[in-house]
DNA sequence: TAGAACACGTGATAC
DNA sequence: TGTATCACGTGTTCT
């Protein structure tokens, strides 16, 4: 978790910031033989100078080292550090998110055509959500887990007569945060009238409407802060 | 389709394959200096054979490589053969999965949220005309004509970057109003991005992001407003 | 000390 | 013509 970029400073990140700027400069000024930038006075059988291989073959490596370093930063398990480690848990990531895409959409199908067929008659449409709810995918094996904080962008509690609090949360839009939200209020046991969620553009809007007095604003803005970051913190002594 | 494995043959598989086996055998019995393999003699500063280190770098890009072959086999989506353009097109790739699948589990969410009866919060059975797969909600547009008029009590539209333009609208809950609503901003044919209706206490509040530029607010809002009076007056011009 | 991983410069090659 | 990309061998650094 924490040592994960501990090695790897030392012999990659270290070695490609020894790469930028002074060092380009260095090379430059002395360009392997001697000669500055212009056209080659020898003009043996390689024409072009050498110096501009060097540095497009300079340019070409660091922006092959860029792309990897952003595959790294999109892929979130991350075993080892090493360029072909990187590659190859890009590749397992993107086999799992494909198992997992086509195990949701079974589950979309058979959640559909069991609303579909089945009347509400019975009490037995229990069971269904349930096995739903539990197999969240929170389920990696190794390590880190899936869920992304919840990241406030604003928090508006504000009473609007009739004893009636509007809570109004933005917050950005990532994995599984829409659930986090639910649970978190559900975990309130607020006196709740009428909410809703709204997604666009990367972020997620939840407005509440508590049946709550004026005097009790302030105190549950706290505990919703409260809430939200005993949620994100990974040893919360609340957890669920 | 066909031409993928065209212009990739003549610089990269073929030199990959010039390197297996036999490349390897030819490098491993004339080791490059002319030492075969035990101790070096010399004791310069560098001890170790400089072969060992060849055929080692040797392996390790060959194994680059093929995970590298492997990832562009993991992705469908390939514009181009280039090391660097095949990572680009894996990253690519993977924002493309996550978002797909935050797409499905929204719909998750929605089929499990409309369909349990205990979860902590309200029913918000009613969606926007998104292609997600099928559009629901689609009720009898007209039948009995006689429906309540839309009373706005607030009409906010603003315009909140990234082509979003934000209708906040709020009216007096009537008869049908909800409806009416709905068919309104249907009628214009607006690019709805995310929609939802919110009812409380004898208010209606319906938010609407609309993609859009900021230089069609004003059109936007005056559309809107012409719409709802068309609605009420009983002898309107656009009717249905 | 051995080994693994890396950046570098260089010649070759395809377009 | 030049301008990409590539594989290769080498020296260096970290474990």
């Amino acid at each position: 978790m924490e040592d994960l970029g501990d090695e790897y400073k030392h012999y990659w990140e270290t070695n490609i910031f020894l790469q930028t700027e002074e060092f380009d400069r260095w090379a430059l000024d002395e360009p392997i033989s001697g000669y500055s930038d212009s056209s080659s006075p020898d003009g043996a059988k390689s024409s072009w100078p050498a110096s501009k291989n060097i540095v497009s073959e300079r340019n070409r490596r660091k922006k092959l080292n860029d792309r990897l370093l952003a595959l790294r930063a999109t892929v979130p398990k991350i075993s080892k550090m090493d360029k072909a480690s990187i590659i190859k848990d890009a590749i397992d990531y993107i086999q799992e998110l494909h198992e997992q895409e086509r195990r949701i959409q079974a589950e979309i199908w058979e959640l559909e055509s069991g609303k579909s067929k089945k009347s509400m008659d019975f009490e037995l449409d229990e069971e269904m959500p349930m096995r739903l709810k539990k197999k969240r995918m929170d389920d990696n094996e190794n390590g880190c887990r899936r869920t992304s904080p919840i990241e406030i962008l604003e928090l508006r509690v504000s009473y609007m007569g009739e004893r009636t609090v509007v809570v109004s949360l933005a917050c950005r839009k990532r994995t599984d945060t829409m659930v986090q939200l639910c649970e978190v209020f559900e975990s309130l046991k607020l006196k709740i009238i009428t909410a809703n969620i709204t997604a666009f553009s990367g972020r997620l809007l939840k407005t509440v409407f508590v049946e709550a007095d004026e005097e009790d604003k302030d105190d549950l803005r706290k505990k919703i802060e409260t809430a939200i970051a005993a949620r994100n913190d990974p040893e919360s002594p609340i957890s669920i």
